[in-house]
DNA sequence: ATGCCACCTGGAGCGCACTCCAGGTCAAGC
DNA sequence: GCTTGACCTGGAGTGCGCTCCAGGTGGCAT
């Protein structure tokens, strides 16, 4: 209820380390946060926002570099939102092709899994054949 | 039509560099390659089958070390092959899930997007409003 | 007063998967 | 015989994204 966020509320809430928090600050994914008076950082909530932007890019495998510029649009204001559009755009092709291929591969995984699974199988016949062989002797 | 590959041609045809190729091969993803006399590596189709799925695994993030681990289970003969299967199921159910949390933030990226795209189309909205004023006065 | 805890800083270190390099060899072509 | 080109080796270096650490501070409870 309070209108800040300390920094362990916000590593647990996005299931991200301190440390990386103030690594993503340290390379300006956040501008600087805000600081209680003993130099505790206090999130707010449009920190807490546009972490969760990060994170749901950074999951997607986006750079570093381009998250922070990304972060200097939201800085520079309104004026850049067409950017953010572009770049949030050009993220989301790369995405789909790279979701495209992932479930080309996993096809091709399922494949050799089944084609693994046959030779188990005729495997087993053999050994059934061979058991019945041994019976009947 | 020969019944080796060179290593630039191996590189090629799956677009990883001769460096990554050796490397693999230290690794122990492939087992020691066939050699010319004069030292060159003489890469046989069964290399190129492997390598084949090792490129599929490798492209989903199966990290180097499980992919050792499998090449392991290959070489040691038919009998891992249930091993081989466990292996490939653990990897492809990491896959689907990973699969799917692709998806579900790809959908959250979209939304981010229409929303901006939302905000500009407000905003022109306002341009022309403004502008049919201007011509009002 | 004493602990303790959450947090601070700057900077070093790590794991992964390559990638690059120097110096060398062999086979073929001029 | 000399060059060129494809390839060899062992080992060092790179880029990325964290992750860890030592040493320190402020505020609260006992």
């Amino acid at each position: 209820m309070s209108d800040y966020y300390t920094p362990s509320q916000v590593s647990e809430r996005f299931g991200i380390s301190l440390d990386t928090l103030r690594y993503y600050e340290r390379e300006g994914l956040l501008s600087p946060v805000e600081r209680a008076p003993s130099g505790h950082r206090r999130y707010r909530r449009g920190d807490v926002e546009l972490l969760d932007l990060i994170r749901c890019l950074r999951d997607t495998d986006m750079p570093i570099a381009t998250l922070r510029s990304f972060a200097e649009l939201v800085r520079a204001g309104d004026p850049t939102i067409p950017d953010r559009v572009e770049l949030l755009q050009r993220h989301d092709d790369q995405l789909t092709a790279r979701i495209a291929t992932l479930i080309e591969r996993r096809a091709a995984i399922k494949h050799k899994i089944d084609y693994y699974r046959g030779v188990i199988g005729a495997a087993e016949e053999d050994e059934r054949a061979a058991s019945e062989t041994v019976a009947r002797a």
